[in-house]
DNA sequence: AACTCGGGGGT
DNA sequence: ACCCCAGAGTT
């Protein structure tokens, strides 16, 4: 089986002045005025690009202003407490990346003095800085010439060059950082490499792309061969796997009953409702409250439940079904359960310092 | 290289 | 409903 021919894009000088020269002064113009554009703090920069890590600008905004009011710098984010870290992150999803920005943070007051090196090698060696941000943290922050490809890079690029690549493989990846290593604009890396992002965000978009606004038209192969629709390939679908759970909100007047994620597996050192696993929607599964964890039976202990329609939650490729209820707790059953390493009680004004998944807080939302 | 991550907003 | 996002870490 022949491999899928790839065009090796032929970068001549002339073509190369252009995009550059082009894009640049689009960029200059067309710029969304995000809030981490307007700081140089490297550590409010290093925060934003955690926080854009597989993650809209639109789901950042709110979150990157509210973790910085609470923890404004490096230090103040290495001797946090490490709920109050995934309480701020909370909603947001993929919270390794909160546990790695914290170690991180410690890791650069042990090593760095408090202040983020100015070193790709060094920013490299930090949880949480794969090739994606530490060329990002080095060009925006540092105004070093490295150069970065994410998917809004790599989207121009298979347009502007035509490329035929099969998505995330080695030969994706040479090129795409070759790429963006031959294209980086050395005196002003930082601005070039959010040019290039911006233009996929905004103009060059996975479906319906603006060819009309964009600076660059002319030189795009993909859009000269009536292939911007194509290009670049799709990655191969994961299948979907469907998850039925049900969730217990047990309260009574002291608090919510909560359970506490172990280390490992999912969702480590977060809060969620007791929750046990449907071998099929509506039957119910021979595990007691929480099935996970194999601690205190809850059911003889409640009073009246109300069930509410099921929730359902879309999380990469699983298809989570809760069927939820909110359910009364004895004072006594909740102090005695409470009092087990197993169970937290928590007051209802209490949760938003906690970290609960999105999961978690849209379920207690709702009742 | 393939898989996981128990999110979420735009279209 | 589907796509895919300013990806990284693990196996």
């Amino acid at each position: 089986m022949a491999r899928p021919e790839v065009h090796p894009p032929k970068l001549d000088d002339a073509l190369v002045a252009r995009l550059r020269s082009e894009l640049l002064a689009w960029y200059a113009g067309a710029a969304r005025d995000l809030p981490w554009r307007r700081t140089r703090d490297p550590f409010a920069i290093w925060l934003s690009e955690v926080m854009l890590q597989q993650t809209r600008v639109e789901a950042v905004v709110g979150y990157w202003q509210r973790f910085l009011d609470a923890l404004p710098t490096i230090e103040a984010l290495a001797a946090a407490d490490e709920d109050q870290v995934l309480a701020l992150w909370s909603g947001l999803g993929y919270y390794r990346r909160a546990r790695a920005l914290q170690a991180a943070a410690q890791r650069v007051v042990a090593l760095h003095g408090g202040r983020l090196p100015a070193d790709p090698a060094a920013l490299a060696d930090l949880p949480g800085f794969g090739p994606y941000t530490t060329g990002a943290v080095a060009s925006i922050a540092f105004g070093l010439a490295e150069p970065l490809v994410d998917g809004n890079v790599a989207r121009v690029f298979a347009r502007w060059f035509e490329l035929e690549l099969e998505p995330h493989g080695g030969p994706w990846r040479r090129t795409n950082w070759g790429l963006a290593r031959a294209l980086l604009v050395a005196d002003q890396p930082g601005a070039w490499n959010q040019a290039l992002m911006e233009l996929g965000a905004t103009v060059c978009t996975p479906r319906s792309p603006r060819c009309g606004a964009c600076p660059v038209a002319s030189d795009c192969r993909a859009r000269a061969a009536g292939r911007t629709a194509e290009l670049p390939l799709p990655p191969k679908k994961r299948a979907v796997v469907e998850v039925h759970v049900e969730a217990l909100l047990a309260e009574s007047p002291a608090g919510v009953l909560l359970v506490r994620r172990p280390p490992g597996g999912r969702n480590p050192g977060l809060f969620e409702l007791p929750t046990r696993e449907l071998a099929a929607p509506g039957r119910p599964p021979a595990g007691l409250w929480p099935g996970d964890f194999g601690t205190p039976k809850l059911e003889p202990h409640w009073e009246a439940a109300d069930e509410a329609s099921p929730f359902r939650h879309a999380i990469t490729h699983h298809r989570i079904r809760v069927e939820a209820r909110r359910v009364g707790l004895k004072p006594a059953v909740a102090r005695r359960l409470a009092a087990s390493s197993a169970y937290d009680l928590v007051p209802r004004e209490r949760l938003e310092s906690l970290p609960l998944s999105g999961l978690t807080a849209k379920i207690i939302a709702a009742f």
